[in-house]
RNA sequence: UGUCCUGUGGUGUAAUUGGCAACACAUCAGAUUUUGGUUCUGAAAUUCAAGGUUCGAGUCCUUGCAGGACAACCA
């Protein structure tokens, strides 16, 4: 009798399931609120599976609540990328809402704090401000503002409303306390002056409130329980209680917040303000540029929600800051597009061979399988004739001791066709090969030789007249440094090889029809996607990930 | 010379809360293989340090050390 393991909580899942027991909370609710000034990344999916995964354990509910209290930096099209990549990753919130949904009862909870003497409209400028802060290590001072009447702070702040002030003129600050060793609690800006357009309210706010103000009441308007947020926002954490307990002195089962250390990934940049550096500043094609770390640009590259969601899970979750390395990633995506892409065979850089004593004019069909690890993908039928590509690299004039592929005189089998033995290299005028003159066993259809011979290569290959042609997009990393935020610029690190485009390249016929986002594993390649410019005329493949390529690293070391 | 957080194989994450340090990725070796894929087997490799409590410490205590966060009218 074993006892079925039982998958070991993380610190959070053990604060829930304790907050729960002990009455703190009766159910769960939690949220995902990112602002809309960029596109999600890979980073971002974490928190998403954590919020959405979290709840759906538990039985309750998770909203999307955009942080829209910066109109300068956000508008729709990030908004609409982010619902999109939030459904593709599997997910459906809740409840739909926004910061800006509040500025209403905002405003109502500003002037009630000033009314209970604890917000004041401060006149410092960004500089004097800064000054009076203080630094971490000592304590600052009062602002000379701090003490006015509750009635001129009334007035100044219905004022600064009414847009009767200039930007950055005036600010409203939580009056706290400017000896705190924690930064954030010296009188905290909460609302600002800015005269923006608001992509929702419109022109209707000159002043728009601070993360802190709008986030933690955002979260208690919302019945959100527990509020799980990031490391850098754990020094936020008592003035995101004291927000929440000045404005709701009475309310019961205020919000919980909890930070887990944010994913990093090695020779990837996370940050929003870069990536969008390289969109604007045309290092990559777009936010979906396949080699970005969006989740727009994974999923056009070829990752599927599966993958990534099982990259989380392994991933863990904890308060220990970490890099983590690409290869877990691609792991994640082999393991699952191994299980489910069907076989295809493509030829990327082509070497034309032709088969000597295969009569001409003459074609066959042969069976292959679709998927080896999964039956009911089924058979399908592949053409082979006489002419025909192999991959350039899978022939050696002169090879070493432990390849096995195709040289002068040796035997290999085709795929699911025969064995050839090369008899003849065709060369140009400069000395490249340009052809292969091989002969084939017609006892060896189907890849078995009748009397027992064994051959150490198989090769892929596609019939000359059949193939179509494609370009094939290979990406590697885009960055060739671990820690590219590390460098002094960070694009100093970008990969000048991170994109190769070839062009031509000889596909199995039945990839013609391939639809956009369509995946495949070209056999003994890796796996492949159709591309959303791609089309009938013009095939476009992305290339998702690398097979596992033991031969690569045999011959690196040699 | 502040406050807070964090230290477990190369990388992540666990350890029934004081009882043989495990799982995954990566690495290496072997087997299987009509994909040098998949699959299977095995190997190497871990508790920041020093004291203390205890029969017994990754876990508790003390003192250090190391890394990180915080000084936007960003989130």
């Amino acid at each position: 009798m074993e006892e079925t393991p039982t998958k070991s909580l993380n610190f959070i899942e053990q604060f829930i399931e304790e907050d729960l027991e002990n009455g703190s909370y009766s159910h769960l609710h939690t949220r995902f609120p990112p602002e809309p000034n960029g596109y999600l990344h890979i980073g971002h999916s974490k928190s998403i599976c954590l919020n959405f995964g979290l709840a759906k354990k538990y039985g309750g509910k998770c909203n999307l609540r955009f942080d829209d209290t910066n109109p300068s930096k956000e508008n729709v099209e990030y908004v609409e990328s982010i619902k999109e990549d939030i459904r593709w990753l599997g997910f459906e919130w809740d409840n739909l809402q926004h910061a800006s949904d509040y500025f209403d009862q905002l405003y109502e909870f500003a002037v009630n704090l000033i009314k209970e003497g604890k917000a004041y409209v401060c006149e410092l400028t960004p500089e004097e401000m800064a000054e009076h802060r203080g630094v971490p290590t000592s304590p600052g001072k009062e602002s000379p503002f701090r003490n006015r009447s509750v009635e001129e702070n009334l007035d100044l702040f219905e004022r600064m409303k009414n847009g009767e002030f200039p930007n950055g003129s005036k600010t409203l600050r939580a009056k706290i306390d400017m000896t705190s060793p924690n930064m954030h609690l010296r009188d905290p800006v909460i609302y600002r002056i800015q005269k923006s357009h608001h992509y929702r309210t419109g022109d209707k706010w000159c002043i728009y409130p601070m993360y802190d103000m709008a986030h933690g009441t955002g979260d208690s308007i919302e019945g959100i329980t527990h509020s799980i947020c990031t490391l850098e926002f754990e020094v936020h954490r008592p003035l995101y209680e004291w927000l929440n307990n000045s404005i709701w002195p009475e309310k019961k089962g205020l919000p919980r917040q909890i930070e887990f250390a944010r994913l990093n990934l090695n020779y990837t940049i996370m940050s929003k303000r870069k990536l969008l550096e390289l969109v604007q500043e045309g290092h990559v094609s777009g936010w979906d540029d396949p080699r970005m770390p969006t989740i727009s640009a994974l999923r056009r590259r070829g990752y599927t929600p599966e993958s990534i969601r099982n990259f989380c899970e392994r991933v863990g979750v904890a308060k220990r800051e970490h890099v983590l390395d690409v290869s877990l990633l691609e792991f994640s995506v082999r393991e699952h597009l191994n299980k489910v892409s069907e076989r295809r065979m493509a030829v990327l850089n082509p070497l034309k061979v032709v088969i000597t004593n295969y009569p001409e004019n003459q074609e066959e069909e042969l069976e292959a399988i679709n998927n080896p690890e999964d039956e009911s993908a089924g058979k399908r039928k592949i053409s082979f004739s006489r002419e025909i590509f192999i991959e350039r690299s899978d022939f050696m004039e002169d090879p070493p001791k432990k390849f096995f592929r195709l040289g002068p005189g040796r035997e290999v089998r085709l795929r699911y066709a025969y064995y050839i033995t090369c008899e003849e290299t065709i060369k140009n005028e400069n000395g490249e090969i340009i052809e292969l003159r091989c002969t084939y066993d017609p006892e060896t259809k189907g890849g078995q030789a009748p009397d027992g011979r064994k051959v150490k290569g198989t090769l892929h290959w596609v019939s000359a007249s059949h193939a179509v042609e494609a370009d094939v997009r290979l990406y590697d990393r885009l960055f060739r440094d671990e820690n590219p935020a590390g460098k002094e610029d960070f694009k100093d690190s970008l990969n000048p090889d991170s994109i190769k485009i070839l062009q031509r390249c000889k596909l199995e016929p039945s990839l013609k029809s391939a639809k956009a986002g369509a995946r495949f594993q070209f056999e003994r390649l890796g796996y492949f996607c159709v591309d959303k410019d791609s089309s009938e005329e013009k095939l476009i493949f992305n290339r998702t990930v690398t097979l596992r390529d033991t031969w690569a690293k045999i011959a690196a070391k040699q």
